[in-house]
DNA sequence: TTGGATGCTTGATGTATGTCAAGACAAGCA
DNA sequence: TGCTTGTCTTGACATACATCAAGCATCCAA
């Protein structure tokens, strides 16, 4: 993309709105407009089942996009809410439209976010489908690390965005078997874990535990 | 979209490619070029765990699209086989790229069918993370349902696409359990089970039987 | 006709994780 | 200081589903 294109993308963001920690961008069932970029904290999404159980299908963190549902109904399809304070960018769909329509990088982009955000839903059907509990807090911490990593933080100390009652609702377990689980991992010498911090102390053997067995 | 611009897009189609039951139509790690029309029978995609463990991650009847995975990477990144003998049409995704440059309502249509991907994703990850095993298997049928009648096919009378195995592993059981299940739903009435052959007798009390309950 | 796959069902038993309950710890507040 | 509230941990027990095993039906090849 040469400057003048990333100028005109640059010019449809609406810049950092700020987000107190448990505020909703938006709910399930609201029009469609916008699509979202993470600056700083992080976002939770989430379904809720007709009888009001919640099901946290993804979480993201700076640098990240999210609110790619909804563009088929025009109605978004979950909830997303801030698990800290944080601020986001709002980015017009109906403008990336337009300017895709004149950048043709950016409408290959889009489409490539959509794609992987895709490929990493088929993921955690695996993780939620195979893996028992060690496997599944191992995957989100490898996750987690690997995530950290990318903006140039330690990959092997970091901070959970999220409670382990959000924990649970994402991975599919209850906070008492993901509380055992932190123990177990950490008697075991995988990881060393203070409240919300945690820290790798063997990667190899985490990740070695995240393969599929029930 | 007028009828020149549907000739366009037509002519991009490649048309009915047959494919035998078994066979596979890419593998994970083949270079992404086209997605695929489903024309008739019916195609499952699946993931493959380092192990070798295998996770349906999702199957596809005539009418319905697949293979928007792999456009981030260039690289497909998910298995996809025939259950059954099967024809399906390719079209090469740079072609749509460049058509869809021309026809801003079929950039918009690609754009709405990868959102409805993630949002079915999503909703299959609350199956996995939140529903019992009657509540797993209630919600395949009624979604097998509503697809068969969006075809005009009967919703009551339904002949199931995929055995017990693709079952199970597709909803995180195994088979015992798909079969017992079965068993149970069908003493109790709401369906009448003859190998594939499944009857849904009472689609009310089967719906309510979907939600959430572990 | 037999034998061997293959796919499905059903029963008996084991186990990982859910459920229920109690307590530890920290933060905020009177 | 004590009191409340919320978050997390740990233990005892219950249960849904996995595992193991057997049996049945269908199909196909020898």
């Amino acid at each position: 993309m040469d400057i003048k294109d990333i100028d005109k993308v640059d010019n449809i963001i609406k810049r950092s709105r700020p987000i107190q920690a448990g505020e909703h961008i938006y709910r399930t069932g609201d029009g469609f407009t916008s699509i979202f970029a993470v600056r700083s904290g992080s976002i939770k999404t989430y379904l809720l089942d007709d009888d009001g159980v919640e099901q946290m299908t993804g979480f993201y963190l700076p640098g990240e996009i999210l609110g790619f549902d909804g563009i088929g109904t025009e109605k978004h399809g979950c909830n997303v809410m801030a698990m800290e304070t944080s601020t986001v960018c709002e980015i017009p769909f109906e403008r990336i439209e337009e300017l895709s329509l004149q950048i043709p990088v950016l409408q290959r982009h889009f489409f490539q976010l959509m794609s992987q955000q895709i490929e990493a839903d088929h993921q955690m059907m695996l993780t939620l489908s195979k893996k028992n509990a060690e496997g599944r807090v191992a995957t989100l911490l490898i996750s987690l690390s690997r995530r950290f990593g990318r903006r140039n933080l330690s990959p092997n100390s970091l901070r959970l965005p999220m409670s382990r009652m959000d924990i649970g609702n994402f991975l599919g377990l209850t906070i008492e078997t993901v509380s055992r689980t932190f123990s177990r991992l950490q008697k075991e010498g995988l990881i060393k874990v203070d409240g919300r911090e945690i820290h790798i102390n063997d990667h190899e053997q985490l990740r070695s535990i995240c393969h599929a067995a029930k």
